[in-house]
DNA sequence: AGGAACGTTGACAGCGCTACCAGCAACGAC
DNA sequence: GTCGTTGCTGGTAGCGCTGTCAACGTTCCT
């Protein structure tokens, strides 16, 4: 009788097990930790499981172990660029390792990210990665209340939940603007999209910087809450000189935008850099082959991404790391797009060889 | 006794049933098939769940069910912008849906598809999203014999294995260069990297129509495996103008060359399009925003991983769909980059204008 | 009025695996 | 020789939920 549901075909461990001549115990443990049996045990249930075509089943281990093998991660958005690569590096640390990742979107919302984290930790996660350090409160208890290992990734702050892995964007954004001050630019306007928390926290950079060289002027300051996009670089920095026609230099909340002034800049036939200078933010790929070739600060996304998880599987595993937070810095990466007035901004075609040796940049494409 | 492991904290199904003072299978009931209940229970198991801050054990629920709701899906790239917007049409159809994404990275390989997919169907998926019609034939079988429902992505072709969504990439490279014959090109290029089978496909779709109007040469095709970027389109495109210095068009497999060409052309100064015109691939957003605007084929990225997941969603509820097979075809967007050679190709501000008013695209970022 | 049909509910028995603990042999220490 | 100690193995008893089927009350039909 019994086993009434089964279907004829189905590989268990107790199949495995009896054509291994061992116990289903013996046979899990294999599975498990495999140091623990006997040289001959261990190689008759691995063929036995080869042979079967064996793969476990992770609902009834998840049941019966009260945990899983899952790392959920929480993001606000899966189109921004910036988090495909740290995605990326999330997958590829993942791969090899026992765990599988779940993605969730929290579309920049903290009340669904709240939700989701609370979906997430009914279901015992073996760790947990999220975006920022801007949570609700109420997340924050759940966070600090999870009994596995969490690593806030993209930002660092003070008292982590647990590990933090990023660099800080205030910082960031002051090297840029100082930069920009090295340059012998003044009129250093800003332009911002999405304004998530660490959009935010680059504008509080900026405007230090430009506070403590007594230059801050609102209105050079020009920002929206819509999703960012290149058209809409074009369109801020439009807004931008209108408020302000002696600008001589932007700092764009990120590359798109940056990419749309530079656009905007050729349509208007405003020269760059001799004009306006143009700084941009992440230095994705194209920004070394624009031209003129655009500065922007380099964040190290996918190696984020790749030492968060790897931190964290280690952390599950039981090997917690010795610093819990990590700051992975950023670099100003200057080019023609920021030099100063009067040098020779287009070496042209040996530059864009230059620019063409930046294919092997470490945090490109995969 | 009983119950030694379980944690006193722990809510369960029982208790919320207790508390509602129905039986168990009345509760879980209320938790897949709400309608099935008389009114009172229904409220009064809400209430009990909202109270006790239930939240289902899946691993259990799996368990019992003998199935999951995971919705596999299999892509090549995270990278790749053109992936990451199915990615998001397919997490927004899912949302508010009870099924969850499990996503993994094939890297371009049908191998690796294969031991992923293995892996996959041993869990009893819901349902799958596959990219592409190009499995190897034990793959193939697998999917056949999948008792869940499966979306094949990206293309169409013959004999799906059960539903597809996607468009001719052949048909969508035939039509943007002939929107170049028509513009009274002749020495088209064609520029591509990566060469999965979908830009091999649009590069048979190039050499047939190249050959259909007796204009095929070999040396107009500058192919390579390396992964794409804008970098690599100006080198590319520097092959190319080498082989062929009268060239004057180019079609790039994807708008991230196209991009990288048109660099290219300004640093070496070459007239675009007056000299050469540059076509795309994908219609990405900063493709209405750049100087000269750049021609592209659109694709409908969003729009097919929303559709797929929801056919999916739909077949796994038992309402399959009545066109198995969905073509969601193309458009080429004509812009200034391959405007007719005597044509103003720069009425810029105004020009300017009308790229802003593209924000609105659809297919743009969420 | 009797019975069929329907809508609603609950008891029972697992789903495939692992935590826990007990048992057993082999070994070394005293 | 006895007593731990260690290394390996197995039995038992669930993990939390749902499939199946039976049973109940109600309504509708003839």
């Amino acid at each position: 009788m019994g086993r009434k549901r089964t279907k004829s075909g189905k590989i268990r461990l107790a199949e495995v097990a009896e054509l291994a001549g061992v116990s289903p115990i013996t046979a899990s443990r294999f599975f498990r930790n495999p140091e623990a049996l006997s040289i001959g045990k261990r190689t008759r249930v691995e063929s036995a499981a080869k042979e079967l075509g064996y793969v476990p089943n992770l609902a009834a281990r998840a049941l019966a172990s009260q945990r899983t093998e899952v790392i959920g991660v929480l993001i606000p958005s899966l189109t921004n660029n910036v988090f495909s690569d740290v995605l990326r590096g999330i997958y590829d640390a993942s791969e090899g390792s026992r765990y599988s990742i779940q993605l969730s979107n929290t579309r920049y919302s903290i009340l669904q990210e709240e939700k989701l984290l609370r979906l997430f930790l009914a279901q015992k996660p073996a760790g947990l990665i999220v975006t920022g350090i801007d949570q609700t409160t109420e997340s924050r208890a759940m966070l600090e209340a999870a009994d596995c290992p969490i690593v806030q990734i993209m930002e660092i702050g003070p008292d982590p939940v647990d590990m933090m892995i990023g660099f800080s964007h205030y910082d960031a954004a002051r090297a840029a603007v100082a930069h920009l001050f090295e340059q012998g630019r003044r009129k250093i306007g800003f332009v911002g999209a999405r304004m998530d928390p660490r959009v935010q926290r680059r504008l509080d950079g900026y405007v230090s910087a430009m506070k403590d060289a007594a230059l801050f002027e609102q209105r050079l300051v020009v920002t929206t809450a819509t999703p960012t996009s290149v058209t809409l670089g074009g369109a801020l920095f439009t807004d931008l000189l209108a408020r302000e026609p002696n600008l001589d230099a932007v700092f764009c909340a990120n590359d798109d935008l940056a990419l749309g002034v530079l656009f905007e800049c050729r349509r208007r036939e405003i020269a760059v850099p001799e004009q306006i200078a143009i700084v941009g933010f992440n230095d994705l790929e194209f920004m070394a082959s624009a031209v003129p070739t655009l500065t922007s600060v380099r964040t190290n996304r996918y190696e984020m991404g790749k030492t968060a998880a790897t931190m964290l599987i280690e952390a599950i595993d039981g090997r917690r790391p010795e610093q819990p937070v990590l700051d992975l810095g950023f670099r100003v990466i200057e080019r023609q797009s920021s030099s100063p007035r009067h040098s020779d901004s287009r070496p042209t075609v040996s530059s864009a060889g230059a620019a063409n040796k930046m294919v092997a940049l470490p945090s490109s494409h995969d």
